[in-house]
DNA sequence: GCAGTGATCATA
DNA sequence: ATGATCACTGCC
């Protein structure tokens, strides 16, 4: 007997659906930036899901990195960067937008990825408005469990496709500014 | 070019 | 309790 819904053609290309393990998070951050550029964000809210491709990622990679809110060292906002990889970071930016971030590196090493565009959700403010992420996620895994998570979708981002730029606004952060840890993945 | 907006953190 | 500081956006 036929199911009902018949698979489409388009279908084909969800087959190749890899929920990211914390071990692709547990790496340096700048690695872990490159390499979430091509890969889906996933969004399940009740019975609905949505997926975007990542487009735009920053790194931060450290206490020493003088754009990275650990720079001050432990505080309750960044104690989530210190404990495991793949564990979200959410924080609210000038009173109005969340901002996604994934925490990378090994355990105790303070680093993390912003997730700033994601298929038609172009900066990090209007990402997490369009796929409702806020605070409640924040300090959560990346697993389907907590409703948002990474997938490899067998998308193969060549390298001539790749944009490093210096990050966005941290003109304070003195030499760290000029550090080429922004992804931006070109079409 | 810059106002809005509120959590966070240091200072007290 | 108060003040400075923001990993942004949208409108002027």
């Amino acid at each position: 007997m036929k199911k009902k819904t018949g698979v489409k053609p388009s279908m084909s290309v969800m087959q190749n659906r890899k929920v990211l393990e914390q071990t692709f998070f547990a790496r340096p951050a700048v690695k872990v930036a490159r390499e979430l550029l091509g890969k889906h964000l996933v969004r399940r809210i009740g019975k609905t899901e949505l997926a975007a491709m990542i487009t735009e990622v920053e790194a931060y990679v450290g206490p020493h990195d003088l754009a990275c809110h650990a720079r001050f060292g432990r505080t309750p906002r960044t104690e989530v960067m210190y404990g495991a990889a793949g564990h979200w970071y959410v924080y609210l930016c000038y009173g109005i937008h969340w901002m996604l971030n994934v925490v990378t590196d090994a355990e105790d090493w303070p680093a993390a990825v912003l997730v700033r565009a994601a298929g038609e959700f172009i900066g990090p403010g209007k990402l997490t408005k369009g796929l409702k992420i806020g605070q409640r996620l924040n300090t959560l895994p990346a697993t389907p469990s907590t409703g948002l998570w990474v997938e490899d979708r067998g998308i193969r981002v060549p390298r001539i496709q790749v944009e490093r730029t210096p990050r966005i606004g941290i003109d304070y952060a003195g030499e760290w500014k000029h550090e080429l840890f922004r992804f931006v993945l070109n079409a």
